[in-house]
RNA sequence: GCGCCCAUAGUUCAACGGAUAGAACACCAGCCUUCUAAGCUGGAUACGUAGGUUCGAUUCCUACUGGGCGUACCA
């Protein structure tokens, strides 16, 4: 990490911190700048002082052999590297490290389990799912290369009252003999029990019909939860069809799990939990429910257990938080649900730290997906299902193959079009940080241009091209003394330190931003300089640069989960 | 009602309290006999309103306006 360790230099020649430095803007001010305001203040002089006292300091000290020149601008005192010198060590330290560039020490080892990707069964698998799954992937990613000892879990929910729904109207339409698939068909049962509740609700009995519906639906959840009888046999059927949909699913984006809870696994512990807790006076009896009373801390009411004493969610919940941090052993539990479960989370974390838990859970939230025509409900059929938005993705990733590869063999263009339409996705949904709600729109979401993952592997394909014409060989990379060469080194030297910051602020859109910006100047680079036509010396050296950033490239891909590509 | 989040260019998004507020899309004008034009170059357009803190505010605080979300039996 080259660049991290002249910074260090620096900073200890300056007494100052190595965050401290910042890249300045606009870059012919220098390669790296230290803004003195802060410091100044705390010595009492005007930070032009300051950085004249600086600059006297730096005169008479060893500076690193990689500095060209520095000079006070007003505030700021801007440093200039030596491109040579700079481009030699930078990329022979990038070489060196190879798919280790980047590593950061940051996670010393901490125990971190990610839980996401909570898909409902018997519901349909949505395009909300997909930034869930997506984001907490890349999350694991970025942590597991920060050094953390990352654990990434899923939770299925497959015995909330959703399944009820689901069976009640399965058993009521006729779909048995439908071709269509089986995950699918769930989902639109419980889009269509849903809608006749809703329906019934609106008719002029008042809403009696609703309660009957209700009645019905409580039955069937009742008979499940007894594990016995003809709706739990359907539910162990219909179950295995959801599960095996998810696993497509992640085979597909390359999400693995190191295990998968399920709510029907651990909602007896979490019931006896509830009985415990009861007798405790953490949670108490009102209105013929179980809740959790939370009121007196700003948190309001948590119910556990309805008046019909069916589980709702936290029941489960309680149970698995405990089973985590016991048979896992960790520093930390972390979910990766929506940002609207924010009050949920504190309530649970609460109800842990009434029962003298340390568990050290937090919510790791991001803004939900929307569409143009409204809030995405699985309830109302309002939604972008998986399926609709893979098969549009990859059509019209298959067709740009075709377009430009008619000469592909068409089992080359689908696997290239697979690999697009994942990346595509994928990045359509990290890019954008985590507090924003996402208006998803198919045209938008599936472009090949601009900021999108296409330009990204565009950008590498162009460079694996120029590297299969002729492989790198020793080089002296001292030769790059072109200031383009050098703001390409520098940016791929800031890898490191962009990972880290992923990593602590748990937000892939910083490296997805980068990425875009270390392949413009890239792209910058390859329309002004001609690499294989360059002298023999030069041209080795210009190589093994783009050998270098391919690593970077590779690095920062497989952290947002997709696929380097060699052509495209 | 109470609580939380958001507001930057026509649109979608950036910007540890600091240098000239950056990109992408769309639009206009250019660049393929030259390493992949899914690319590159140039052009116009933006901090919701009013106060406060500060040497300095898009950033922090307050109020307001607009939008979204949550708030006892959905997850």
């Amino acid at each position: 990490m080259f660049l991290v360790s002249l910074k260090d230099k620096l900073a200890s020649l300056l007494s100052v911190s190595a965050d401290d430095f910042v890249y300045p803007i606009p870059a012919e001010l220098g390669d790296l700048s230290l803004p003195l305001f802060a410091l100044a203040k705390s010595s009492g002089m005007s930070p032009a002082a300051l950085a004249q006292e600086k600059i006297r300091l730096l005169e008479q000290s060893d500076l690193p052999a990689a500095i060209q020149s520095f000079q006070a601008v007003g505030p700021y005192l801007n440093f200039f590297f030596k491109a040579g010198v700079f481009n030699r060590d930078a990329l022979s330290d990038i070489e060196k490290a190879g798919h280790d560039f980047g590593r950061m020490a940051v996670g010393r080892q901490q125990r971190i389990m990610l839980e996401y990707s909570n898909a409902n069964t018997h519901k349909e698998y949505h395009i909300g799912h997909l930034r869930n799954l997506f984001f907490g992937d890349a999350v694991y990613r970025i942590l597991a290369f920060n050094d953390y000892q990352a654990i990434p879990v899923s939770y299925i929910n497959d015995f909330g009252i959703h399944v009820a729904k689901t069976l009640w109207q399965w058993q009521r339409a006729n779909y048995k003999d439908s071709d269509a698939p089986k995950g699918w068909l769930l989902g639109k049962c419980y889009a269509e029990a849903s809608g006749l509740l809703s329906q019934a609700e609106a008719r002029e009995d008042g809403g009696a019909e609703k309660e009957e519906i209700k009645k019905e639906i409580s039955a069937v959840m009742k008979e499940v939860e007894s594990r016995q009888g003809k709706n739990y046999e359907l539910w162990q059927e219909t179950r295995d069809w959801s599960i095996a949909y998810f696993a497509e699913i992640y085979q597909r984006f390359d999400v693995k799990f190191e295990h998968i809870f399920y709510e029907s696994e651990v909602i007896g512990d979490g019931l006896k939990m509830v009985a415990e807790f009861l007798q405790k006076g953490i949670l108490k009896n009102s209105q013929g429910a179980v809740i959790a009373d939370l009121e007196e801390y700003g948190l309001g009411v948590l119910p556990i257990i309805r008046s019909d004493g069916t589980a709702l969610y936290p029941v489960a919940d309680l149970a698995l938080a405990k089973l985590k941090f016991n048979d896992y052993h960790l520093d930390e539990s972390v979910y990766v649900v929506d940002i609207r479960q924010g009050l949920y989370f504190k309530q649970l974390a609460k109800i842990f730290e009434l029962a003298g838990e340390t568990f050290k859970i937090s919510h790791l939230g991001y803004d939900f997906v929307t569409l143009k025509s409204g809030m995405m409900s699985s309830r109302s059929g309002n939604v972008i299902t998986y399926s609709q938005i893979w098969e549009e993705a990859y059509s019209r990733a298959r067709q740009e193959v075709s377009s430009r590869h008619q000469d592909w063999e068409s089992e080359r263009a689908e696997a290239a079009a697979e690999k697009l339409a994942v990346a595509a996705l994928k990045f359509e949904m990290l890019k954008v940080s985590a507090d924003k709600v996402i208006t998803f729109d198919v045209d938008e979401a599936l472009r090949f241009d601009g900021f999108t993952a296409a330009y990204l592997q565009y950008t590498g394909a162009r460079l694996a091209s120029i590297l299969r014409k002729e492989k790198p060989a020793d080089a002296d990379y001292s030769m790059l003394s072109n200031r383009r060469e050098l703001s390409l080194t520098l940016a791929m030297q800031r890898f490191p330190e962009v990972v880290a910051k992923t990593g602590l602020q748990r937000d892939p859109s910083i490296l997805a931003r980068y990425l875009f910006e270390l392949s413009q100047i890239f792209n910058d680079y390859y329309h002004e300089v001609a690499i294989l036509k360059a002298e023999p010396a030069l041209r080795f050296a210009r190589l093994g640069l783009l050998g270098s950033l391919r690593l970077v490239l590779e690095n920062g891909f497989a952290l947002l989960g997709f696929d380097y590509l060699e052509e495209m």
